[in-house]
DNA sequence: AAGTGCCTCAACCGCGCGCTG
DNA sequence: GCAGCGCGCGGTTGAGGCACT
């Protein structure tokens, strides 16, 4: 079974490339063009696969490539295009000239996922709250590895639960901020309520630490035990039996900063198991949440990935992707589909940080491709 | 200074899609 | 309609080097 590998691999030279291997791609292609990569290893006089060279070229050789740091404009501008494009780097590549995907996507993975925070900052609020930590002595300076984010209890991938994004949240988190405790005997009905007005109405309720409000189509709301003036909002799924899974937005009031709940608040949860990439128990997966932001993407590709499995992709940037789902999620579950901009100026209004604006907006415009991009464009790029 | 842990990024892998015969 | 091929994409890996103990 499986695919046939895309070329012979037998005999063919892996690894690092050599400047003489660069000189001979870039001395072939000059003379002959891009295209027929297949071939091309052979006639250059090359033993690389085909794919490899094409890779080469288009990543490293090619001449109109900007080498070196990226600029804050750039990094502004590929955070923009992630929030609505999502993880389609050679989109987002098309749109930072003498950049490639593979560079963007690595530069995501390394620098920019770690920002998750400060998409959510408040407004005249400059310093993100992640750069903070360590100054807070909350953690430690050491570096904190993919692996450690991916596996923090040092568990071997059989015990890992299948899907461990979650996890990623970093012990940190969980240091910053208190246990939410699940109580399952503290659920008040506010039913008749309609949604979304009812979550920012909902705010107007006192709600005790730990206390459950049940609210239309089975949102629950929460009491941040952690700041007075913030309550969490759950997800219709997303309390089962008196547990709480997954994380969820905080609704932000006048004049208060918009906040995340972080699966390690969750006592029962565990961090763990509140994502799948599958709907499990009733528990929203990565992929359907996908769909539902408006990043719609084929729900069967890639499903042997395997959540908690994945290396690089899966660290931080998994975490800044779970909440940008999670976020997706809330109003998707919370929401039907036709609210418009009149919810988004009652509840998000203006002070609101514009990070994530787009990924408001396509919620509302499931655009695909070329409308998007030319959207993209007319905007800002 | 040495050892260890972690990060970065170039490269690889597998899959899907479009084209062609 | 189908199969094979080539290409492109996104996820993943691992060597090299840096940071920390």
């Amino acid at each position: 079974m499986g695919r046939s590998p895309c070329c012979e691999k037998v005999g063919l030279k892996r690894g690092r490339w050599t400047a003489e291997e660069d000189d001979i791609l870039r001395k072939y292609i000059e003379a002959n063009g891009e295209g027929s990569w297949r071939s091309m290893p052979k006639n250059a006089g090359l033993l690389r696969c085909g794919k490899s060279c094409r890779l080469r070229w288009i990543n490293y050789l090619r001449g109109d490539l900007k080498r070196g740091n990226f600029t804050t404009e750039e990094e502004d501008l590929i955070i923009k295009l992630h929030a609505s494009l999502g993880n389609r780097w050679s989109l987002i590549a098309a749109k930072l000239p003498g950049r490639t995907d593979n560079e963007i996507k690595n530069y995501w993975n390394s620098h920019l996922s770690r920002r998750i925070h400060t998409f959510l900052r408040p407004r005249g609020v400059g310093q993100p709250v992640m750069m903070n930590l360590a100054k807070m002595g909350v953690v430690s300076k050491k570096k904190i590895s993919r692996l450690t984010l991916k596996n923090p209890n040092n568990k071997t991938k059989e015990e890992l639960p299948k899907s461990s994004h979650s996890e990623v949240v970093l012990a940190s988190e969980k240091a910053l901020r208190p246990t939410v405790k699940k109580s399952n005997n503290n659920i008040i009905s506010t039913q008749g309520k309609t949604t979304p007005t009812s979550i920012c109405e909902s705010k107007e309720t006192t709600l005790q630490e730990g206390q459950l409000m049940e609210g239309h189509d089975g949102d629950h709301v929460v009491k941040d035990p952690y700041q007075d003036n913030l309550k969490v909002v759950l997800g219709p799924r997303e309390v089962t039996q008196g547990v709480i899974n997954g994380i969820n937005e905080k609704v932000p009031q006048e004049g208060e900063e918009k906040g995340v709940v972080f699966p390690s608040d969750i006592e029962g949860s565990n961090g763990v198991g509140a994502f799948s990439d599958k709907e499990e128990n009733g528990v929203w997966g990565f992929s359907e949440e996908r769909e539902i932001s408006g990043v719609f993407r084929d729900s069967n590709k890639r499903t042997s990935d395997g959540g908690g499995e994945n290396g690089g992709g899966g660290g931080l940037s998994s975490y800044m992707e779970s909440c940008e789902m999670t976020y997706h999620s809330s109003f998707s579950s919370s929401m039907n589909s036709s609210f418009g901009d009149e919810w988004t100026s009652s509840c998000v209004g203006e002070e609101w940080i514009d990070m994530d604006w787009e990924s408001v907006l396509e919620r509302h415009l499931p655009w695909e491709g070329e409308e998007l991009m030319s959207w993209l464009e007319e905007f800002q790029c």
